[in-house]
DNA sequence: TAGCAACTTGAGGTCCCCCTCAGGTTCGCG
DNA sequence: CGCGAACCTGAGGGGGACCTCAAGTTGCTA
């Protein structure tokens, strides 16, 4: 095992991170690894010699995108108005979902708040738990709405995203329904 | 092509359909029909026999279902409360998607109100229809609620009904959430 | 620039599901 | 009964996706 890879290698390696990224945002975590292969321009030996199995590949592609979540919770958390702060961090997390689709399906089968596909999403986790709570004890968001439902809400709206099919209108119409139905008046 | 069945052919459709029935139910529309002849203890061959692909035998199972949401629909038309009609019919639905995970994915796939699995459920999208319009006449549902929000919802609702596996007050909590927001007070 | 380690290749084994059809079995009529 | 039509069977061909590995190629170092 080598300290550095060699140049083709490297180069290699970085094309299947960008097909990976692009299919997998596409067509979801189950895309096909002969199809990413064939995008990097390789052959279907060369990502196993890269990636031992599509977990691996999630690994490296999933965080990048996980990792913005950050930026958005923490913004969240600063912002002035709690209940601007907690629908905003929603539909940017959603707007991400229909962005990409891998992300879509990753947060989804893993609610934000567990432990996560990566350590990066568990860290999340908690400052989500907080814009929530901040939400709850400005008494905006109605006090029995805790991080189950967070997580509810990410399934129910995963499949508008997906059904929607990259018309943003048609989920942020419905998330508009349900905040209506989670506000405090 | 005889005009009436075999003893031992009857016998074995009738298995065959009951075999459906369960597996459709339990692991959706995409269940392998090896399996469902093997629980009708029958060969493949014989499924094919009476059933030339899938379409087939989701033609005979799924309108029995989408028959018992008439009932539902025709009960909330009648029904005193026009607010209670319309979250009644929900509710029914609902049980139902989580009873049977087959209902659960034509529902989702073909929205209630459009060209349906089976002649039955477009029967049942007017009805839909009226019982919206009727709360929403009666003042008690936001005006601006249409049939696309429903068949929205219906998304929203499928995931949820799938992820939470068998603990209806999950689904039911969310659409409780939901619904407030949709009520007019 | 020679030579070896590092890397790439793609045919092919495995699995799971689809559906078919030639040959054997059973029903039920006459 | 006995015979023909109706029916059943399950091996097997086809397709898609997974992953492996022996043989060939290429980059890099000395």
């Amino acid at each position: 095992m080598p300290r550095t890879l060699r140049a083709d290698a490297a180069r290699n390696r970085d094309r299947l991170l960008a097909a990976a990224r692009e299919l997998f945002a596409e067509q979801g975590v189950d895309a096909p690894l002969e199809e990413v292969a064939r995008r990097a321009g390789v052959s279907i030996g060369t990502l196993y010699n890269h990636f031992p199995n599509r977990g691996a590949l999630l690994d490296q592609v999933l965080p990048e995108r996980l990792a913005e979540l950050d930026v958005l919770a923490a913004a969240a958390l600063v912002d002035a108005d709690p209940w601007h702060g907690f629908t905003a961090f929603l539909d940017g997390m959603f707007a991400m979902q229909a962005r990409d689709r891998a992300v879509n399906e990753a947060v989804t089968r893993n609610p934000v708040g567990a432990v996560g596909v990566a350590a990066e999403c568990g860290r999340a986790g908690g400052v989500v738990e907080s814009i929530v709570a901040r939400a709850r004890g400005a008494g905006v968001l109605r006090a029995d709405f805790g991080p189950a439902d967070l997580a509810t809400l990410i399934w129910a709206m995963s499949t508008v995203i997906t059904m929607s099919a990259g018309d943003d209108a048609v989920w942020r119409r419905h998330l508009g329904f349900v905040l209506d139905g989670l506000r405090v008046r």
